[in-house]
DNA sequence: ATTTTAAAAGCAACTATGTTGCATTAAAAT
DNA sequence: ATTTTAATGCAACATAGTTGCTTTTAAAAT
């Protein structure tokens, strides 16, 4: 079984994603390790991090991908279900932890995995009225 | 105010979709447009026809980028608040017209869009069990 | 029917995002 | 200290979408 290294790397895009209370993208990312390893370095590091359930990938309505670490604790079965909140003003990508949509499904169809992303403004940019 | 013209590509375009039960790539359309026009102007028809509410962009959960006709009829307030399905075998893409999420929502989201894609087996994969 | 006008198309160039192959480096097990 | 192989760097490539500018053409005005 393959094995997973701490690298100098891995462990700086670890602590950007702590220090972020949103959603990053790829460049985001590389914006901030600046040139402490290469941008494919950043892709692998990302693919590994979903891989390993550490983090999980959002795409947004706007096709844009981004990036947050996952607060679910240990669950067997792991789907993302929660909602993301995605501000067209700020341009924030935001978990949504415990919104959870509920639904009725035709039959035959077999649901393996959610997306589930509201857009609109954020209560940040709805208080200042722009 | 702007008019919006009857051009061969566009209607080349629309009768495409008539023709698909499944939403269309840009490049799935392009294969089937041909050298009728460039791929550039179908992008822009593309454009124009989510502008125009006559077909609504999907984003996949992998990020891919799909159009479906609009089955809505002359609603004031337009929101694609359907689900889309999403097969990982066939790889299809087809709006669930009926399926509606519901959900409860943190104060002070001001919600404008909605995508709800969910992503696993569609009846036809389901049924040849591979 | 002809002229006018601006929407749409064509084409070339460019940007952004993500991927692949391969040689080199380095984490961690021995 | 040596060995193993995961991870990295780098170059090249692939795909998706955009932009500027000229030309064409749908459709309105004459």
């Amino acid at each position: 079984m393959k094995t997973t290294r701490n690298t100098a790397a891995k462990t700086a895009v670890l602590e950007i994603f702590g220090k972020s209370k949103t959603a990053l993208s790829h460049t985001e990312i590389q914006k901030q390790i600046g040139d402490l390893c290469d941008r494919v370095t950043i892709y692998r590091i990302l693919d590994r991090l979903v891989n390993d359930d550490i983090v999980h990938k959002i795409v947004n309505l706007d096709g844009t991908v981004k990036y947050a670490k996952c607060h679910h604790h240990a669950q067997r079965v792991h789907i993302h279900n929660h909602a993301h909140f995605s501000c067209e003003n700020c341009l924030e990508i935001t978990c949504l932890e415990n919104v959870k949509p509920s639904y009725i499904l035709p039959h035959n169809y077999k649901v393996n995995d959610i997306n589930f992303t509201l857009s609109g403004l954020c209560p940040n940019c709805l208080n200042s009225n722009n």
